[in-house]
DNA sequence: GTATATTATGTTATAATATAACATTATTTG
DNA sequence: CAAATAATGTTATATTATAACATAATATAC
């Protein structure tokens, strides 16, 4: 059950995996920075001329939905999701340097839920941790001036 | 040290809290639910007719910046800060259903940016945790009907 | 297999959110 | 007080996102 792809996934889950769609997870998987609808369009456009922004938020929006992709909300952008066969939160390191986005993960935060859903009564339909800050690399670069 | 209003938080951290940011600051404290920008500047023009978009765009981001203000970001909104005596995280319950805001608290979502500085050595500057849920009250009105 | 319903996409227009650039006013500092 | 800095005013425009309606593709019922 590990390295499942978008399609797969998308047949497990009795998901549509339409050749638009197919473009956008492909344009995202490339991806080692997210981004943002329109910069998926200018790339979009490249094999699909006609391309126009609301189908690609439409899209953007069913990836997400069905977990996919994920969107960044600090930077209004989107990211393929890293870890599809796992079931998981959308936990992020996003470093304002380079710009590089990563899925992270640590029981804590999934504990820190459970503790507030007991604690509070709330019932948390969708998480968003953003960490953003400065990757070690980029750490190392400012070292060396 | 506990219950500081904003005003006193500007003296002791060496901010200038001038009419205008007051005034937004005074608008935000009486809300339960996050504002958007433009929702604060449309009650701001009710005392300060001539108030533009770009003035309460700038006194966010100083408030932000400070301390004052968190932005949520699942909502391109903002809210005060309910915990300004406190070092701690922007740490959100947004419930989906009502609409209000909380801020929350929990040590395992301090440990686990710890842990995960530790083992990446990502260094995070600004971490946001919002969890967009169902509060209890909206649990118990949906189980009534 | 064709009609009907449903889902996906196309297309145009526009709403909502945010910032750039430059001018003016107020405040601080030497 | 002069010069520098910080805050705000003002206009224009960029960026992000959705509404509304049309058409095409696919699934489902008969």
């Amino acid at each position: 059950m590990k390295n499942i792809n978008p399609a797969q996934y998308c047949q497990s889950h009795s998901l549509k995996m339409t050749p638009l769609r197919q473009q956008v997870v492909d344009i995202l998987a490339k991806q080692t920075h997210p981004l943002t609808a329109y910069a998926v369009l200018d790339i979009l456009k490249k094999e699909n001329p006609k391309a126009q922004a609301m189908s690609v938020y439409r899209v953007l929006k069913f990836l997400q939905t069905n977990g996919l992709v994920h969107r960044i909300e600090n930077l209004n952008a989107f990211m393929i999701c890293q870890h599809l066969s796992e079931n998981h939160l959308s936990q992020w390191l996003i470093c304002e340097s380079c710009g590089v986005a990563k899925e992270c993960v640590t029981k804590d935060f999934q504990q820190g839920i459970a503790y507030i859903e007991k604690d509070t009564g709330f019932s948390v339909t969708m998480p968003t941790i953003e960490l953003m800050g400065i990757c070690h690399k980029c750490q190392n670069n400012a070292d060396k001036r």
